[in-house]
DNA sequence: ACACTTGTACTATACATATAGTACATTATG
DNA sequence: CATAATGTACTATATGTATAGTACAAGTGT
């Protein structure tokens, strides 16, 4: 499970730092398939925040298929292998890219230097299997 | 000189269609170092909103050291070669990359499915040219 | 059936953002 | 020096966003 943490000088807002945290965690095998979220709640209670600030974090996630919640039950993370039908994965791709690329470009950098970067990290990965 | 054009119904407010529009002019080679934009009042009559709404794309694109304004003259490409990567940036793309990864792997994606739609990307920019 | 846990919906409010209107400051040019 | 061109600053307003308060609905387990 993740240590939840909010930072209300990061500029991010409270739902979004939540989100991230949840996809962080799954990026980096924190949180597997089937496993149970805190519920809106108790997470509300432990970040000290509205239960609707974490619920609309959930609702997000669950958009994306990436949480599947259960009334009365809990949350929890979906099996991402099969959620996403792949002609619907390439837009996701596309968008998530182009986002990227937006981003990166507004502190000036080119495409070629994102691929640089990315190939190195690509690497980097490699080494440590 | 660009072609602008602001799309109401894109949901991206116009100052930044206009930056963006701007940011793609000079990548795609479109706008070249020392040419004059058009003024802010021009631009803004030509896409009937307020000047203010020209100038403060301007301004962002001039605090990124991509354009360089002088009152009484006109706004300007500047010289974007001499924006070399400093060692704050290296830091920085490898921040957004790494963030960007983190939330690729979670919708499944490898670091080799963005390069490739990156290099993509790339591609298509360079077939503006 | 009942109590309890879970997520959801509706409302209000404070805050930020985008755009516009208007007046001002600075520079160029004749 | 006067005028016109240019960007800038200040203000107002409409709209969207984030968060919270509270009540509701749906499922669980005894």
């Amino acid at each position: 499970m993740i240590d939840f943490k909010l930072d209300p000088k990061s500029g991010a807002p409270f739902y979004r730092q939540i989100i991230d945290q949840i996809k962080f965690g799954i990026a980096a095998g924190k949180l597997k398939t089937g496993e149970q979220l805190p519920t809106v709640r108790s997470l509300a209670v432990d970040l000290k925040v509205n239960l609707n600030t974490v619920a609309k974090a959930y609702k997000e996630l669950e958009i994306q298929n990436i949480l599947a919640t259960q009334q009365g039950t809990g949350t929890f993370i979906s099996d991402l292998k099969i959620q996403i039908p792949t002609e619907e994965k390439k837009n996701k791709l596309k968008e998530i890219c182009n986002e990227f690329s937006a981003i990166a470009f507004s502190y000036g950098f080119s495409i070629e230097d994102i691929i640089n970067q990315l190939q190195k990290q690509k690497s980097d990965e490699n080494n440590y299997k």
